[in-house]
DNA sequence: GATGAATGAGCATTCATTCAT
DNA sequence: AATGAATGAATGCTCATTCAT
């Protein structure tokens, strides 16, 4: 990489950080673009250099502490299905958590409302986060952890509709509402329930 | 009721008829006061007769059927709580069903954020549903059906989560997702076993 | 018409006023629709109350003028084609040169440009005078001054291509080009000689 | 010529076929410097190598057509300037029609609109039809096939005006307007009418 | 109660152009 | 000569809401 991509690699993370931590104190709504590149330090012009639409930018915040998740899943290799989805969906939490409300907010808005932002699918979290789950199930067949009939979509849905739940009542709580300890119940209670009748 | 008042009342009935059309088939955001109006047949000032915000009538549209449910778990006064609560998640979906994705999501949109109109709790459905949950399972202690000690405002919580969830997930689903073959699972599984505990 | 319909009436009276001095003065692009409700001491708002796009208000300021010739025509009723056309085409330019260059532009503007304002042909000037001239040719064949075959829609072309020819040569001549000497020879040169064949 | 003046050539040329293609099929302003130095295959600031402002491309791009009538007046050397000046008008419209209607239109916005591009006659096409146009009349008038009184400048507007014109009616006529026989018939009734009185 | 004219805040987005490399 | 990241000006338009009639 020369020094013009380390150049324009570093204004995109400026422009990140400066919306996570504007989104984070305010909300999607209320701070505009302008406030984004004034906080980084560039052209308001420049933020179109690096995403398409204004909405584009929540992707990438969440990019980075929910792509970790990944990381350490590949080092439970050896661990048991059950063990890795109770991993998974706490440390999912604990991302949402540590986003915040307002990011957290932004994301169900994409999940209910698929004409707020026209024909993005590929720019919005959730589809990830479906994309990720379905493929460690997917592994977990291959790896023949699960039976081979699992219904794969169903399960995702089941998981992603409960956390996504999580969520929504998060946001909806003013603070009475536990994500940490939500999901632990639903891990310890159901997720076991649910995936027994498909673990091997 | 005298003649003005009967004309008052239809209105304000022609008014939240045109709205849950209109909502139905285009979303919320897409239409505007003067969409519903003109669709009643009134001038536009007039909705402001009736509702001080534009938002305001999207909870008047959800009020008769919801509101139907009360009756019928008053003619169930004799049966036990789990049948109560069955009866009134099943048929909350229901009516979540027949009012269609862009109402629900304007209902979650309510819930996820508190900025999008400010202060208006008292106008908003997702308060309502806590408040009737409450209630059913307050009688439902007074009626020692439930054990005094039994922590109401967290069994609310759980369930209208459960709701909400099962709300979030299908206007995400893009049809996949059956509301009611959902909440019938949530009934028959997880219902009996959270309340379990608390039944006298 | 009532108090409010007047006080309406009178509300679109000032912006059209505004609108033609601001124009004439410094052209179309430059101002733009807060200089027209600032001069007009409106609110921006008011602007779209009565027009729906900024270009629409550029064919109200040419509906008086233009619209004179008509009545003018009318009282020539008894005179021969030749003279009516002539009396038109002249009164025609000295319109297009009272209006000013900046409005002349826009109008041809509205004519070589259809993207410029998508699907408004109603709303465009040039749309108005071909209606206008077919009319005068069309009743001069029914007043039997023109032959039964007289290939109407033609001639409306050639006669509004040769006025929309001088607009433009106007436009392009830095003030060399003097519209009412050139409109007067053409229908002295000719127009008679066109429509000799045409006469009965 | 050296490879480097070649390939900076060969470059030139790429850009003014990818903004031919581009604004006849889409119009110049729909398209935008990026479309035309993607289509050409180089980077965007290559643009500006070769042209100061985008609009004066569409100069270039009328370049070689048009010049191509000057060649071939010269080999008409010895006929009368009648026939010259109609085959001027012919081949003009020809080209005219052959570049397309949206490049036509461009042409005539620089006409008509002066603050459009500020300053820049020099690099509108009407300027050089202008220059070329009064060139053949001045050799006609060393040449005594003019008298030497010949009003030039003005025999010159009066021609621009007439094409320009017929450009105008061309791109209003949606395709009822065809430019060729409109100029045969200016050229054979009334270009000879006009020149007659100055011809020796 | 009904009307509808008037209000005015609010902002994403484009893109021609520059210039350091 | 070529690159492409950075710039930043510039504004039409919507529409919820008010309020005089």
């Amino acid at each position: 990489m020369n020094k013009r991509q380390l150049a324009a690699q570093n204004t995109k993370r400026k422009l990140i950080t400066a919306a996570l931590e504007l989104i984070k104190e305010n909300g999607f709504d209320i701070i505009n673009v302008e406030d984004i590149t004034r906080k980084a330090g560039v052209a308001k012009g420049t933020f179109y250099t690096y995403f398409k639409r204004k909405e584009d930018i929540v992707l990438d915040i969440s990019r980075v502490p929910f792509s970790e998740i990944v990381d350490e899943l590949l080092l439970m290799e050896s661990m048991e299905i059950t063990k890795k989805l109770t991993h998974y969906c706490k440390r999912f939490m604990e991302c949402v958590e540590s986003c915040g409300i307002n990011i957290c907010r932004q994301w169900i808005r994409d999940v209910i409302d698929p004409n707020h932002v026209p024909n993005n699918k590929d720019s919005q979290k959730w589809n990830f986060d479906v994309e990720m789950l379905k493929t460690i199930l997917e592994n977990a067949v291959m790896d023949k952890e699960l039976k081979p009939d699992t219904p794969i979509e169903l399960l995702t849905h089941v998981i992603i509709c409960e956390l996504y739940g999580m969520m929504t009542c998060w946001c909806m709580s003013d603070g009475t509402f536990e994500p940490l300890d939500w999901v632990e119940r639903f891990c310890d209670v159901q997720l076991e329930k649910i995936l027994e009748q498909f673990t091997v």
